[in-house]
DNA sequence: GGCACTTCCGGTAACGTTCCCGGCAGCTCG
DNA sequence: CGAGCTGCCGGGAACGTTACCGGAAGTGCC
């Protein structure tokens, strides 16, 4: 194979000198158009392509971004990348994709090939909540996910948890349900913590005893929603139990328990999600939840990278709304209770 | 922020020369192991980081690997991009990732970008089973995917549909399913002949007339597999009906259109998947399924780059086996017939 | 002691691009 | 008509690294 032509064959080609080549390469306006287009035919006929290497080397602009997510096999970061690598690819620019498998030392080692790679800026879900390498990250980069709290100076897109919790709460108000049991996360995750409080805001404007909640504590897996489910089903045999999990892989795992107990669902169970990964919908009957925005995570997160370099005015965190998607995993309370109250009125 | 240390600073501080320092760097054998010594600790406390750009453009060797699939939001192709990306970080190298979209033209701009960023080696899942420009793509790279049979003097790896087909059947054969009916991907992808063919091989070494099976075309999709199991419903109205899917998206499409016909799934309906996508065990039933070992397919896709740029010879085509996953999709019709052949011996 | 050979190191030239500077026309204007 | 200005172009340096070559010590051997 031959060697590949530089901007040197192109010029030769084109009878011009190669700042001139390089000029018309890179659209700049200090070249006749006749020259131009005479240049641009040079490196077709040549098959010119342009050295990212080289350009990155002199101008300092790599064309490289770095994306460092706990798992691109998991569907929630999936969807993420893809929405961040969709915004990059639209800057003629290339992701380079990292998984941290939520191991610190994984992590810093992307982060080291990252900077080595040259990238210009790179998104960051930090595997822990309670970084200080970070300071010294050397990057321009741009958080996502809710351990973003903790850096408050940099900026961060995020889901809104608040709002997401709420909106789970109120659609389960109406659908009957007051006082649903809770799956959580594990304790040390922030997110956890947002989550609760949420709810505590919510319990409180109800007057609802917050403290009255059941609540356990998983890691975010389906065997871990599986067996909290179980001690829940221990805890209440006979009424109807409602169940508000932290992700849905955890609901997932509550809904399985639930079928192993005998109990259906949504005749004897009631379970909401939070995620909106693609298996919920394929779960009998639908797992009702609350949808992250996760490809739109990724292309905000990848926006604002931008926004960054340009030096354009960034607005540090940002949350993103979620949404309700109603399938079928919910009971409908509000049925009996209402008709009882109507006192027969109707039929 | 201060200009980044390069290795002429590194040399100046451990008072040498920066070829000896760029030696030491670089585990070169031809240097004193003191020296190596000095260098490196001048270089940790200097916070050198060597540049990939400028190693690449002088050596050749950029460090970057490209992957092009079709979507990386896509669970299965999610799990091959973590194999590869396992492989290459394994390698102390980076993986620019792309999505194709099954689209022509996006996959063309890629390899572009690919090819800009002067990349080592790619994987790349063609669009199309039918492309010509691969011919001048200019670099190392090895396919992936069943479409690879068009090129068989490039290096590819894929699941072998052949023996996952015969697993499957045998496996149906086990449960009392003589004959399944097909639903499979449409009629232009190679991947639909492929396994046509080896239900066509099954059928006769067991005397089945192979046009006796009842076959669908859908796109892959759950809605595709819906309407297809529909039609299959509508033919086959009072027999237990068998469907076996080419893939696990329309095999649970198949499920929820069973499902709304009002036939239960294993008792009236058996399905059988192909993929193993994780969605496929939360369905209910959990979907029985032939499961393509993705992760593997990557890891090994991106082995075999790494030893065709090593100059190691390469056996051409590879084909993984599959393995099948039994949840709760299939009848089980032996318990039957046996019985009545044995006609009341045991009770 | 001279010679070959090894071990280690320094200097210089690349790699392909962009940036900066200077220069040469042609034009305008006082 | 000369000064200045604009549009366009060429020449060289620089980016940070590795490859190559040559040379200075040190070692062993006759």
């Amino acid at each position: 194979m031959a060697r590949r032509p530089t901007i040197i064959d192109v010029a030769r080609l084109a009878g011009v000198s190669k700042s001139t080549a390089a000029r018309a390469m890179s659209d700049s306006a200090e070249v006749n158009d006749a020259t131009r287009e005479k240049v641009r035919k040079a490196a077709l006929a040549a098959g010119y392509e342009r050295n990212h290497l080289a350009v990155g080397m002199r101008s300092g602009r790599s064309g490289l971004f770095g994306l460092v997510i706990p798992d691109i096999a998991n569907p929630f970061w999936a969807e993420v990348a893809r929405g961040a690598q969709d915004l990059v690819a639209a800057h003629d620019a290339s992701l380079l994709v990292f998984s941290s498998d939520w191991d610190h030392e994984r992590e810093a080692s992307h982060l080291r090939a990252l900077r080595q790679a040259r990238v210009e800026g790179a998104i960051v879900n930090p595997v822990s909540d309670s970084v200080d390498e970070f300071g010294r990250f050397g990057l321009p980069f741009v958080l996502i996910g809710s351990s973003a709290e903790r850096f408050p100076d940099t900026p961060s897109i995020g889901s809104d948890i608040r709002q997401a919790v709420r909106l789970g709460l109120d659609h389960l108000e109406q659908m009957g349900h007051r006082s649903p049991a809770l799956i959580l996360g594990p304790k040390s995750r922030l997110a956890r913590a947002r989550f609760l409080r949420s709810v505590h805001e919510h319990c409180l404007e109800r007057d609802i005893d917050p403290a009255s909640l059941s609540v356990e504590s998983a890691d975010y897996t389906v065997e871990g929603g599986f067996s909290a489910m179980q001690r829940l089903l221990e805890q209440q045999r006979d009424a109807h139990l409602t169940v508000f999990c932290a992700n849905d892989l955890m609901a997932l795992g509550a809904m399985m328990a639930a079928r192993v107990a005998g109990r259906e669902c949504p005749r004897d169970v009631s379970v909401l999600g939070f995620d909106g990964v693609p298996a919920g919908a394929f779960s009998w009957p639908g797992l009702t939840t609350i949808e992250k925005p996760a490809r739109e995570l990724g292309r905000r997160a990848a926006e604002a990278l931008f926004d960054h370099l340009a030096g354009r005015a960034l607005d540090g965190r940002t949350y993103l709304p979620c949404r309700l998607i109603e399938r079928g995993s919910l009971a409908d309370l509000r049925v009996v209770t209402p008709l009882r109250i109507a006192g027969g009125g109707r039929t």
